[in-house]
RNA sequence: GGGCUCGUAGCUCAGUCAGGCAGAGCGUCUGGCUUUUAACCAGACGGCCUAGGGUUCAAAUCCCUACGAGCCCGCCA
């Protein structure tokens, strides 16, 4: 099935036209922490951006931070004096850290560093500064002109009469700074400014180049045509019939006569059995705690991987190491389809990182060397793995690292248990016997290297050998007449220190730990029987 | 109540627009790698394509209905 095109080239391929500039806009409001549910609507522009680029399109990309948007409540992460903000727009509030410009800046800047990371780069506007450079004057003009078409609209498509006050405008009241406590009272198209009166009492005349915003319904086709907007992605909030794209696309047409940009609708990122990820439900895992744990290569491939419009199951538990793996292979196969070979092209982010160290691998040897970053490098080295890219090695242990802090399920850990574990019961005579011949023979060598204690495991099934031989005698059997299946060893080994069926490579693994504390646990599980 | 989207292997999903033998990865099982594990390689198992009806020479695909999942319809992304 060569001939199946991802998703993205064939948006690219139906928005082409001859000779149209294209334009992908997309906007988050930064009201609160960014999540990945919201990342799904970067990338996808993102990757609709790339696509129309690799067709040949002239093609722009930008990011619109809606930052005039008032705040609607006190979000459980705020103090309660943001109450007296509520209402204002967001470039007009206090940053909660006192770091950043105002309110939305401090969460605005993680998260396009976080774009940075992931390789996308839009041309990002405030919406703040766009109204204030006057970049929506003629849309409010038009707005204000066509107050009484537009709410037949909205009534039309939405279902909803707007109240007569309604206005298309919302003026920002110079007392009390709100901006959802105003009503117009007329306006001058002459000297661009609007007439309001406030529920604080005032009444007042704001300009049309930042002294207000247009409602929601209105500024997005505003935008639109303002821009040259060709082509968005949105949720499916917006979707429905009656829906802001649907009154976007009437008004837009009818009140500003453009045409409505090339919808993409998606859909929610869903977390594990949680249901939806949303900052209300504090459903959320935010972008940055992601990249600390994935390459943002993976995180784009996430969303990439699945069309648009179906939800996405995201478990950062061990479904998460199950994608990074299928990431890698596909990154490394020689047998990946062109399909598969353009979605890795389209995950591609920025500084590509690349070690031949699987990440589930590392998981292994970053638990064995218990997180140090030497040991973790000489394994790494004795493991045969390519260890000239050191720095891409280090991003990946502090990556797994962070996953078996934050989201590694009990299965995927190992300890060493503080004291033998009961399973221990369930060994059969010959391990009891390995254990016990293993033992005697540590206690009267130096210590053993990785290598060495492999070595030594393997040597229990080879005539004429030390272990063979003192398993043999003390089973009471001939050494000719003794079986001996390494695997039903290391199952030992695991099981006595660990507690567990299966193990890290129980050589290196064994060299990690104290060599009295080995004789001693062997001992005990050899002769424990409960 | 009205609307949008989704339902394909145990799991995660391609394939649906443009009807033409039911696909991939993971997991599982078996075997191989005579240094064998949570590494690697090969093979196998695995499906009434949610259900029912319709159109058609031919339906996972198009149409209708039902069921299930998620979300929107509070001008609020």
């Amino acid at each position: 099935m060569s001939d199946i095109k991802h998703w993205a080239d064939v948006i690219a391929d139906e928005v082409s036209s001859q000779g149209r500039k294209q334009l992908v806009a997309t906007g988050i409001t930064p009201s609160g922490h960014i999540h990945i549910g919201n990342m799904r609507e970067v990338v996808t522009a993102d990757v609709a951006y790339r696509a129309l680029i690799d067709k040949g399109e002239d093609t722009d990309f930008i990011y619109i931070a809606d930052t005039y948007d008032p705040l609607r409540k006190v979000y459980p992460f705020l103090d309660e004096s943001y109450a007296q903000h509520v209402g204002k727009p967001l470039s007009d509030i206090p940053c909660p850290c006192g770091e950043h410009k105002n309110y939305s800046e401090h969460f605005l800047e993680p998260f396009l560093d976080a774009l940075e990371h992931l390789g996308i780069r839009p041309k990002v506007y405030r919406a703040d500064e766009l109204y204030k450079q006057g970049a929506y004057v003629e849309a409010i003009k038009q707005a204000l002109v066509k107050r009484d078409e537009i709410a037949i609209i909205l009534q039309k498509l939405s279902g909803k009469t707007p109240a007569d006050n309604w206005s298309p405008f919302n003026p920002i009241c110079d007392d009390c700074g709100k901006i959802n406590t105003t009503v117009v009272s007329g306006f001058d198209l002459d000297a661009e400014t609007v007439n309001y009166e406030c529920s604080c009492g005032r009444s007042g005349t704001v300009s049309m180049n930042g002294g207000g915003k247009l409602t929601w319904r209105v500024d997005w086709p505003a935008r639109w045509k303002a821009l040259g907007v060709t082509v968005e992605p949105y949720g499916k909030d917006h979707a429905s019939r009656g829906g802001s794209y649907d009154t976007g696309q009437a008004i837009s047409k009818e009140i500003f006569g453009y045409e409505a940009p090339y919808p993409i609708v998606y859909e929610w990122i869903m977390l594990g059995k949680q249901g939806a990820m949303s900052s209300s439900t504090g459903v959320v895992v935010s972008i940055s705690d992601m990249l600390k744990v994935v390459p943002p290569e993976v995180l784009r491939y996430l969303i990439i991987r699945t069309k648009p419009e179906k939800h996405i199951r995201f478990d950062p538990a061990l479904p998460l190491l199950t994608l990074v793996d299928e990431f890698e292979r596909l990154h490394s196969s020689d047998k990946a389809t062109p399909y598969d070979r353009r979605m890795i092209e389209l995950s591609h982010a920025a500084g590509l990182c690349h070690t031949d160290i699987p990440f589930k691998h590392m998981t292994t040897i970053y638990q064995v060397a218990a997180g140090d970053l030497e040991r973790i490098l000489e394994i790494v080295h004795r493991a045969g793995y390519d260890t000239s890219n050191e720095k891409c090695i280090c991003e990946l242990a502090y990556n797994v690292g962070n996953w078996l802090k934050m989201y590694a399920p009990e299965n995927a850990k190992f300890s060493v248990q503080e004291d033998l574990p009961v399973s221990a019961a369930t060994l059969n005579d010959l391990q009891r016997a390995f254990l016990t011949s293993f033992a005697d023979i540590l206690e009267r060598s130096n210590e053993l290297s990785g290598e060495q204690y492999h070595n030594l495991v393997y040597s229990s099934k080879e005539d004429g050998t030390e272990l063979n031989g003192l398993i043999a005698s003390s089973m009471g059997v001939e050494p000719d007449s003794l079986e001996v299946n390494p695997k039903e060893l290391f199952k030992a080994i695991y099981i006595s220190v660990l507690g567990q069926a299966s193990g890290p490579k129980a050589g290196w693994f064994l060299s990690s730990l104290e060599k009295d504390l080995i004789i001693k646990r062997f001992r005990e599980a050899a002769s424990y029987r409960p």
